[in-house]
This record gives structure tokens, C-alpha cells and sequence, in this order.
DNA sequence: TTATTATGTATCCAATATAGATACATTTAG
DNA sequence: CTAAATGTATCTATATTGGATACATAATAA
């Protein structure tokens, strides 16, 4: 099965930056999950990790929901990602390699360097891009699709 | 599962690499799976995708085996990536989404782009690094692990 | 020509990770 | 106290990958 966290969280995250600035609106779980074409469950197993991230401020209780945090501007998705994915890294190589060679000796120190350095360039490049701007984005692609006339 | 089809493949072409850099020598799909801590039919399954991107050169029967199809120097990383992944997007999004909103109609859009964003930006930091100078690094790697006296 | 020894593939099974569903404990506002 | 939200546990379905076996194909040595 395709994981799909990562495009989920960045969903919700962009509805709840919708609905701050349409005042400061709470959202559920269950409204989130309809949005972004899944379940409350996958929902409510990603909240905990965006508010210890510092993200997102969740209300339990009733009349209780999710907001962001933080102003949409300060938001960098690269933040998000990590939230999500923790230490996880990019990629893992296989262990129980036999030492034999030159390379399958450190062949686990290479492909963590390298693994590391192509870790960090995509966080760059995530860390360019911040939910207020995305709207705006999300906006732009909207006026565009509109059909000519 | 976790997926380790990049790093055996760099292990493979290192491997192919250093093989090369000893005279040109062959090796089998079975010595790539031994020196990997895999098998040969995983090897023999990836090799077709470093053939068709010219990246080696395989003769089959007998005496037959695997070389590098180019200087090591000329191989660069990003490369070996992407015969591997193809075009198989680093991320995807959730398909089935439903259309409500600014953020769910077109969060397709933003999120392909951000994608290829992130893609390209991946690819090039892999792009800095190629066969000849990572085999100097391994070798770099093993000097400063010995046992200091 | 024949035996040998490579790769290329098909097939099957096991292991792993994620998504989805249900249920329920916990918390909080009214 | 009730209603309604999140937090979590548990189970199942599904998809993907890796490993094993087998065999077709190809090419060389003898």
C-alpha cells in the first residue's frame, strides 16, 4: 500500500491555514478526513504528531477541534514533513551486509553520508515553500483552470 | 517490506566500479548477490534497468558477466537513480479526493509540482557525487576507521 | 556439436507496512 | 449529566517487496 501520510498531512495542514484565515475556525477530525478523501482514524493518528511538532493546537471536548498553531506565514513545509516522518530517513539500506571488499565495508557509512546530504536538499527545497503561500498558489492554479471565454 | 532496490543498486555498481578499476573484470549475478547480502535473482532482476539506461554492459553465457559500461568518473549518482525508479514520482498523492474546496480541488496540481520540485532538487544533490570519486571516499571512510596505535 | 555457464523471466510464497473500520476510554463545554 | 470531540487499541484488507525455484535463452569452451 502507497503511503500517503505525507500528501494527507500537507492537505489538512493547507485546509486548516484555509480555515484560520476565514476566522479562526476549528475543524474536526471528521471534517478534515471528508476534505482529504479518507478516514477520522488516519486523521487522529497524524494530529498527535503535528502537536508535539508545535504545529497545530488541538481542543479535545466538545466544541473542541484543530487549528494551527502559528500564523500560515511561518508554517515552512519542510517543517510538516518532519513532523510526519521523524528520524525516519530517506532511505535505509539493507543491513547484514558481509564485510568482504572495500565497499560492502563501509558501504553503510557511505549511504548514510549520501543519504543525509539528499535528505537535506529536499528539505531545502520543501523549506522554500511556507502554507501561506501555498494558498495563494492553490489560488492561482484555480484561476487558471478556469475555462477560456 | 522496505524498499533497498537504490541502495543494492549502488552496492552493485560500486562494486562494478571497483571491478573495473582492478582490469576490467566481469562479475556475475551471483558474486553482485553474495557481495550485496542478497540474491541473484534480485540482481538479475535490476541489472535489464542499468542495461537499458546504458549504464552497463552485459553479456550473457558462458564466461559472461557485468562491467560497467562507462568510465567510473562518468557515472554520476542521480543517474542510478532514476534507471532504477524510473518515472515513478517520489511522492503521490491520495487519488479519489473529492472536489469541495479551494484546497481540495486543486491540491493535485500544488502537490505534483512540489513534487518534481523536491524530485529535481534530490536529483541534483545525487548528481554531485559520481562512481570514481564515491570509491575515494570509501576508501577514505576505511583509513579513518583503523584502530588508531 | 555438445556441455557448460551465464542472463532474463515467470511464478509462488513470506514478510512488512499502510489504510480503513470499529470500538472504547478520556476529556471538556454546556 | 450529556454530548461531542480527540487519543488509542485492535483487527482486517491490500499492496509492495524480497527471496526461492525453475526454466527458457544465449554464448563460449572443448
Amino acid at each position: 500500500m502507497i503511503d500517503v501520510r505525507f500528501p494527507t498531512t500537507l492537505q489538512m495542514m493547507l485546509s486548516l491555514a484555509l480555515a484560520q484565515s476565514e476566522g479562526d475556525i476549528l475543524l474536526s477530525s471528521t471534517q478534515l478526513a471528508e476534505g482529504a478523501g479518507t478516514n477520522p482514524t488516519l486523521v487522529r493518528r497524524l494530529l498527535p504528531l503535528l502537536s508535539k511538532a508545535g504545529l497545530i493546537s488541538v481542543t479535545k471536548g466538545r466544541e473542541g477541534g484543530v487549528r494551527l498553531a502559528r500564523p500560515a506565514r511561518e508554517v515552512t513545509l519542510d517543517t510538516i514533513y518532519r513532523a510526519i516522518v521523524g528520524d525516519e530517513p530517506l532511505w535505509t539500506a539493507r543491513e547484514n551486509v558481509p564485510h568482504r571488499c572495500l565497499v560492502s565495508n563501509n558501504i553503510s557509512s557511505f549511504f548514510g553520508r549520501l543519504t543525509r546530504e539528499a535528505e537535506e536538499a529536499l528539505l531545502l527545497s520543501l523549506s522554500r515553500r511556507d502554507l501561506a503561500e501555498s494558498l495563494e498558489e492553490l489560488r492561482r492554479i484555480e484561476t487558471c483552470a478556469l475555462p477560456g471565454r
